[in-house]
DNA sequence: AGGTACTGTGGGAGCGCTCCCACAAGTGAT
DNA sequence: ATCACTTGTGGGAGCGCTCCCACAGTACCT
């Protein structure tokens, strides 16, 4: 679209040398023009941006790297196999948000995915090689080795996720505790009072964050914590189902169920309908993450949404901000940060 | 996990020149053992790798990209939205291949969407700028620019689908024309004579080659073709209902369907159930794409598998090639490559 | 008048590589 | 012994930028 741009005598792209003799400057003047230097003169900037625009000039990107040690580039790493990437809405829309923040930067997003040790190997040389200037981080388990990399590599970096798993490092999370007490509030306000959890796989620290979410709302509410009303999951419609199934027989009279996530919750729903139990009637039905699945779900499924986008965003603005802060070498990079994002109790027909 | 590298004196990461001092040999040396030319012998080979793994080196890849003008990397180009992108397992699957085919490789697969005009501008910069070394072009429309851009700046570059669209640049296809005369003339061979096709997106050129399949193959068989049993859809479910309901009002009679897409066809089996019309008794149902809907449907769906990932492989091959080639300056780079990859009929209970 | 400060500008140095020419040393034919 | 190659090696030049120092010019104080 821009470049009609006569080309150099010798065919290659135009260099800034020669945009700085077509406008009549010096070098470092054209430089100063490109990177919105305040210190030129109107000017010297409009005839540089005239060279500019009749040359077609792009700056080379590999120039620029190796002179100022940056490569305006951060990698966004997903330590899955692919087919979770794509099976998961999580992925997707935090995508979004951080595509649409990075919008209106220079800023380039590398997708890089280390679901196994072979690209995991990969990753570690990547980073070695120092061939992006932050890393977004996305799920991260227990016993990752990655953040430990990172801040020995002294790579700017955010998580996603709770603080406590990655010391070390910048992260920014949703509010697992205050979402899974906010629905199981919202049940007990409904009546509730025999409400079962099945949790999500509880090395995901989300997971157990919701956990106590759900037990210090029933606590706060004068209520005891029956252990029996607790069943592990692990995020899957099969796990649902499971866990529904052994609820059911431990504790028959339960009201309500707090599911870890939608997929869990349409596992239960399945085992509840096949027990005849009616929802909402007689069993209330709240999921997490407010997917797809909750508004298909017959009957619409209550659930927590989390702000995944706007993660997505706050994990980008946080990076930036780290990168910038460490170009002026050293001096004190601020102490890490760590945001945490309100979720949203979104009410439908099953509870 | 490689380097407890020493770091250099000055505190940043190991240069060439600092592993020759080491290895007391000179730059150059250094630079063909990293780059693995055969002109080094055994013994001087041997002290730069030990050199190499005691400092940590790992090169500077934009000061490599500066100085042999390339970038070791390729872009995957999307020209979709992104929420297409995460919906339809062409995608995916194309990614896995090419990320299979470009494990055992230095290049670097950068995924980029151009599913509006902002983010095309973008690309067309990024494009501008040479930052990547090759790319792949995957779903092109049919009056789309890019193409023509990309041979314009002279960026290798390969696209998935058909050479007409697109004759300037070196493509890779399925066989679309053999898949649906395939799948036609499977259902003939049922004795099923009044066979209709649901089409996809005709601005797709595949969709129209499919259509000439399934004209050919009943011609062949000695059969007219009853344009009244053709309607086009767009590849939904939503296109599948439609069209199918507009056939059954037309020909009533017809005892088979052959549809665009496994969607297109559970929209069909929708209508056809509704009709009362029972699959495959009644009508033959075959579809397109052998995705995880066909396997899934009741009655297993018949359908026509694409090897996407094989086209992915495929086109990263023809890529790279074409890349090399271009390396030693001009010279006829060769006439233009077009690869297509043979489908396969997966016959299921619906046919 | 001299100082001090700031603004705008030019251009040297250098980032860490690759490319290639020069050259030493070895090999074999004449 | 001479020449002609081949093999392995060192290191200069240069890729296109950014950074920064130097300096001319102007402005505003003493």
């Amino acid at each position: 679209m821009a470049s009609h741009g006569v080309r150099g005598r010798s065919g290659g792209r135009p260099t800034l040398e020669e945009v700085a003799a077509r406008a009549g400057v010096g070098r470092g003047t054209v430089s100063r023009v490109i990177n919105g230097s305040p210190r030129v003169s109107d000017a010297t900037r409009a005839a540089v941006e005239a060279a500019v625009a009749e040359l077609g000039y792009v700056p080379n990107t590999a120039a620029r790297a190796l002179a100022a040690n940056r490569t305006d580039a951060i990698a966004l790493v997903v330590p899955e196999p692919e087919t979770r990437f794509f099976a998961e809405p999580y992925f997707s829309d935090m995508l979004r948000g951080v595509g649409a923040e990075l919008a209106d930067t220079e800023m380039q997003l590398l997708l890089i995915f280390a679901g196994n040790d072979r690209e995991r190997q990969r990753l570690a040389e990547y980073l070695a090689a120092h061939r992006v200037d932050g890393v977004l981080l996305v799920s991260v388990h227990a016993d990752d080795p990655l953040p430990e990399l990172l801040s020995q590599l002294e790579i700017p970096a955010v998580v996603s996720g709770p603080r406590s798993a990655t010391e070390t490092l910048t992260s920014v999370d949703s509010d697992n505790y205050g979402g899974a007490r906010a629905a199981v509030e919202h049940l007990l306000a409904r009546g509730r009072t025999r409400i079962a959890h099945i949790t999500g796989r509880l090395d995901v620290y989300g997971a157990r964050r919701r956990v106590d979410g759900y037990r210090d709302a029933l606590r706060a509410a004068g209520h005891e914590v029956d252990e029996l009303l607790i069943e592990s999951g692990d995020f899957t419609e099969d796990g649902g189902r499971k866990a529904m199934t052994a609820l059911l027989a431990r504790r028959p009279g339960l009201d309500a169920v707090f599911a870890g996530s939608d997929v869990t919750a349409a596992g239960a729903r399945q085992v509840l309908r096949e027990s005849g139990l009616r929802i909402p009637e007689d069993v209330s039905l709240v999921g997490y993450d407010d997917s797809a699945i909750a508004r298909h779900m017959d009957p619409p499924l209550t659930s927590v949404r989390q702000p995944i986008d706007n993660m997505g965003r706050a994990m980008i603005d946080l990076l930036l901000t780290e990168i910038s802060d460490r170009r002026p070498p050293g001096l004190g990079r601020g102490e890490r940060r760590h945001a945490v994002l309100p979720t949203e109790l979104v009410v439908r027909a099953s509870s």
